[in-house]
DNA sequence: TGTGCCTGGTGATCCATTTCACAGTGCCTG
DNA sequence: CAGGCACTGTGAAATGGATCACCAGGCACA
């Protein structure tokens, strides 16, 4: 009944309210935050119903409030620890990028077959061989996974980890992946992506946008 | 009239029959390829239609001539230079991601703010100054940038880049970008994505994958 | 105390995309 | 040579999001 889509654009939402309020602002509008966001305000004010958000005519959002409920609607109270797997070029900008951003969704862990890259931290993640994966995100409970090996070991990679109890994981090998019902997995495809966006070079005029 | 999401999905297809074209397939069906693709069969005779693919009832679609045809939409036949704008972690792992992998879609140069970046190459890609950015998009008629340079700065070298001639753009910065219309922009909001695939991890199981 | 204006809330509508379902066609079998 | 089967191609229906449009309510200003 809740879309991802809707999902991602209450994240999207937190980040700007977060910025406002740290530029001191404390009220804003649906059309404010809808331009802010690249959308429309009928769009914002139908995102926040669903989290049961509500403003007032008069001020409109109460920016503090608005980023307290998002909270409680995407967050885990506790927090929520991320594995990586694939400490590659990508795997490590991806901890690199995250580093500190988000307190309640941070990379608690990380795994590589290469033992050159085991046994030490990455941007402040420790990795470890492959071969502790299933016993580590026993251990700490962790159910969010980030999938960066190369696509050659991607499935049976992702196998292993679905098995080890992970729920929901993040794909950036340029395939899709097999997993059980009630399991999420959100695919990057960053080649399909590029391709996607070279062809539209050639064709954006014809459309307008 | 043409949807990217099919684009996107042609350019998965192709990789799969890349790859049953090296396994020594000649011949696939529609609900093979689909399933590859994590899709159905009806949505991959849907997408061919499109470009104007068609196979037959006894043998399906051969996959040298789906190949070629998608190469032929997809594919500008000169090839297409890409330039990448930021070259941090993340930017440094496109360039390694992308290293040889499309010959008709390679990074042509890449830019960056910190004089210690400029003037070498990084993944075999040449860095420059911001400086040189419009004049060096201009010489070799880039139409397609990757941005992946910080937050703050994202909508100005947005605007440096469209000001230059960019059509296209694929944008790393988790803020969405104003352009001018006729330009399109693909947004990859790591952070909302990431978020999202965490809070599925939750409800997952209440949907059904 | 009105009156007007700007906003939020929300049912209704619209649109894009996906899926369904079936007619058409060639191979294969008996 | 005929019948059946499996697949393609494609109009039609369904699905799911986004957008529209209107009502209600509160502040501002007269």
């Amino acid at each position: 009944m809740i879309s991802d889509k809707t999902i991602g654009r209450l994240s999207l939402y937190r980040r700007l309210l977060n910025g406002l309020a740290r530029a001191g602002e404390t009220h804003i509008y649906s059309h404010q935050l809808g331009s802010s966001a690249g959308g429309t305000a009928a769009q914002v004010r139908r995102d926040l119903m669903v989290i049961g958000c509500s403003g007032s005519p008069a001020k409109g959002y109460e920016v503090q409030e608005l980023i307290s409920a998002i909270g409680r609607f995407l967050d885990v109270p506790g927090g929520m620890g991320v594995a990586l797997v694939g400490v590659g070029n990508l795997g490590r900008a991806i901890l690199a990028y995250f580093r500190g951003r988000r307190p309640k969704l941070s990379f608690a862990m990380a795994f590589d077959s290469d033992p050159a890259k085991t046994g030490r931290d990455f941007h402040g993640c420790p990795c470890y061989p492959m071969a502790d994966l299933p016993a580590r995100i026993a251990e700490r409970e962790i159910m969010v996974a980030v999938l960066a090996v190369p696509v050659e070991v991607a499935q049976e990679t992702c196998d292993l980890l679905v098995g080890a109890g992970i729920r929901s994981l993040l794909n950036f090998a340029p395939v899709p992946l097999r997993v059980p019902p009630g399991t999420y997995v959100e695919d990057v495809d960053m080649t399909s992506v590029l391709e996607r966006v070279a062809f539209f070079a050639r064709t954006d005029e014809a459309l307008g946008n």
